[in-house]
DNA sequence: CAGTATCCATTTCGATACTG
DNA sequence: CAGTATCGAAATGGATACTG
């Protein structure tokens, strides 16, 4: 395995990239992600053996480097690693136009939290500290409720109640929040049929959607619906 | 396998995709490939079973449709499928950039000459009947002289010769030859350094780069030597 | 924090031969 | 031409627990 035994650079680039979880940890790195637990937390399914094996494996191939600082390993793209944005951004716009509907076990609070939280439009949001807090009525006891309390020091996300007065509350279906995250559905579309329900002062109400800034995918043009719908890929 | 618990678009997507061999059926059948037989000689060490196992995932996912004629089986792309271009051009370019030196292993003189004689520029090509004769002189017996007959019944790939005066014979390592191919050096470079031999008419001599159309990636520019050259990326 | 160590079930794939 | 059938070797990676 590794090698197809072909010179065309398709399947050259393939032998590094094909391999499980590979491109998800590069996304990871692309999106900022620079310490191990912090990757850990983009790629959660993901165990830290494979994990460090697939960083030694970019490592070796000259896509990162490995850097070991006083007190923290950092893992940083070389112009290799980060010219791999092309290919992220080829793979996920197309998988947002083609691949079928979010399955259940496409969903999870954990990352959709992770997500929403390092993705805030600071700029748009007010001075002094905000506190969202969301309440996910479907998901599994314990990834339920979560506050992302921001800050002069920074962004931070809780699964406990920091003990803030919110902002703003966010109630929706864990699928339908996804939905909203990755541009399946548009939040007025969702607002409007309640399947998001946003509690707070009006002012903020209209607000709020401009400070989450959504999937870098949630923006592409999906197919129109007259093309044939994609089916399933599952055995 | 296959399910990376993920709503991101690129773990969809890559769910599909990443499975050993795929991404290279796709380019295939981007290439213009339709039916299975010809498929196969894309992708000469994948075995018939898995390639049908490939394939039948890819019409499950709406990528590719197969259409049963009264003597023949064609695989078409569909509009997903099509779409998928995008993925396979940045995959390449990367490839190109930034993947290590061709290794021995990486080299096939089957795969080349299936590439040349499906590349050629028929338009620069003079009228009537062409015979480019090729002769790899390290690769292995049987694999080592070629002949490519251009005439009004299309192109002809053959290992044996085909009895016809050659208009023009091509003498080079099977490494150089795949080096001009996917554009690790230019035809000038080669021809100079006397690493590829063309022995044909002076006229013919200066025409015959321009038959051949080399890697759809032969023209991507590479790194500046300044930047770090990439290492191998074997364990 | 940044990983290792272990272990085995499962998958996956390659090789080869065969078929309507 | 367009695949199936079969089989076993290899590796892959998931789960879990542990470490300096």
């Amino acid at each position: 395995m590794g090698n197809y035994g072909q010179f065309c650079p398709v399947a050259r680039a393939m032998e590094l990239l094909d391999e499980r979880w590979t491109l998800l940890v590069i996304r990871e790195l692309l999106c900022g992600s620079r310490h191990f637990n912090e990757l850990r937390r983009g790629v959660p399914r993901m165990s830290p053996a494979l994990l460090s094996k697939r960083l030694r494996t970019l490592v070796q191939a000259g896509v990162i480097e490995r850097h070991e600082g006083d007190d923290r390993v950092t893992y940083q793209l070389t112009s290799a690693g980060e010219e791999l944005r092309g290919v992220v951004e080829s793979l996920g716009t197309w998988g947002v136009r083609w691949m079928p509907e979010l399955g259940d076990e496409d969903l999870d609070p954990h990352l959709l939290l992770w997500d929403i939280h390092r993705n805030l439009d600071l700029d748009a949001m007010p001075e002094g500290r905000t506190v969202l807090a969301f309440h996910l009525f479907d998901a599994r006891q314990g990834a339920r409720d979560w506050w992302i309390v921001v800050s002069e020091d920074g962004v931070d996300l809780c699964d406990f109640d920091p003990g803030h007065e919110p902002t703003a509350r966010i109630e929706a279906s864990l699928r339908e929040l996804t939905r909203v995250w990755v541009g399946e559905v548009g939040w007025d579309e969702a607002l409007r049929a309640g399947e998001v329900q946003l509690q707070a002062p009006a002012a903020i109400r209209r607000q709020l959607p401009a400070w989450l800034k959504l999937s870098a995918f949630a923006s592409v043009p999906r197919p129109s619906p007259r093309e044939p719908a994609p089916v399933g890929a599952g055995g």
